[in-house]
DNA sequence: CTGTAATCCTGCGAGC
DNA sequence: TGCTCGCAGGATTACA
């Protein structure tokens, strides 16, 4: 579920309530996590205060003492915290105790992570291998570089995250709507000048995306609670037979690269 | 180097 | 009302 602009707005919701705040206890929940809960990193965090708040991608870092907890919310992912009274929803995997209020990581799928390292050091070291830069951070011709001397269609490009860290499915079709390029386009047929379109076009839609706290398609909500509002602004993504907002043709779904993509046919040439 | 499919899960809406 | 089917924001792995 959650893109860069879903995870940016949870970081910037819990930051406020969750920094300074120490762990009290943790108790973690039946389900299985795709990388299960270990007891034994409760020794290096009950007692800690949580330091810092990062995203990387669609990655959380948090600073928690000496030690980092990495975090990833999958499709279903939701991490809040609220008042240790709230009720306790359904698939709440693990709850942290706080001087005030408590944190849930909940996640119907189950498809998210939870990770302890001992060092925040060798996660931004494991993150930075595999991640590439931000979309804010990508500079013209490494972009121009990274799509032109790939034979795969755009979408799979835009989707991998060692070339752009943050990109998701959603972001993915309506960055390339904006940039006017078909997802199935292969990415060495793509000229310098239009690489720099889609490289601001990505940057614009998630810069609005975060504007608006993100996307609620179904389950996302930021760090307090709160639903996305980016929904409304979707040009393409889950418009299927929809008019395109800018020539009314009806906006087309097919697979590209595994993922359902939306597009407009007239606008969108391959 | 590619693409494709399967894997980890639950839930919802469509269609019958 | 109740069933099955397909589909869903991600990442990783195996295999052709």
């Amino acid at each position: 579920m959650p893109e860069l602009p879903e995870v940016e707005t949870v970081v910037r919701d819990l930051r406020p309530l969750l920094v300074g705040q120490r762990i009290r206890a943790i108790t973690p929940g039946a389900g299985k996590l795709r990388r299960p809960w270990q007891p034994a990193w409760e020794a290096g965090l009950i007692g800690q205060r949580f330091e810092a708040l990062h995203r990387r991608g669609k990655w959380i870092l948090a600073h928690v003492g000496d030690s980092a907890l990495l975090i990833h919310l999958g499709m279903t992912g939701q991490l809040t915290v609220q008042g240790p009274d709230v009720e306790l929803a359904n698939h709440v995997h693990l709850r942290f105790l706080l001087g005030a209020g408590e944190l849930r990581f909940r996640d119907i799928r189950r498809f998210g992570s939870i990770e302890w390292y001992a060092t925040p050091g060798e996660v931004h070291a494991l993150l930075d291998t595999k991640l590439g830069p931000e979309p804010f951070a990508t500079q013209p011709a490494p972009f121009a570089t990274a799509i032109r001397s790939s034979a795969r269609p755009l979408k799979a490009i835009l989707l991998d995250q060692a070339v752009v860290a943050g990109v998701g499915n959603i972001y993915a079709d309506e960055a390339l709507f904006r940039a006017r390029l078909h997802p199935r386009t292969l990415g060495k047929d793509v000229s310098k000048p239009k690489c720099e379109l889609l490289r601001m076009a990505i940057i614009a839609v998630i810069t609005k995306a975060i504007e608006s706290r993100g996307s609620t398609i179904r389950d996302y909500v930021g760090g307090s609670g709160l639903r996305g509002g980016f929904q409304h602004e979707f040009c393409v993504y889950g418009r299927t037979g929809e008019p395109c907002v800018v020539c009314g043709t009806s906006i087309s779904r097919e697979v590209v690269a595994g993922r359902s993509s939306h597009t407009c046919p007239q606008c969108q040439n391959k």
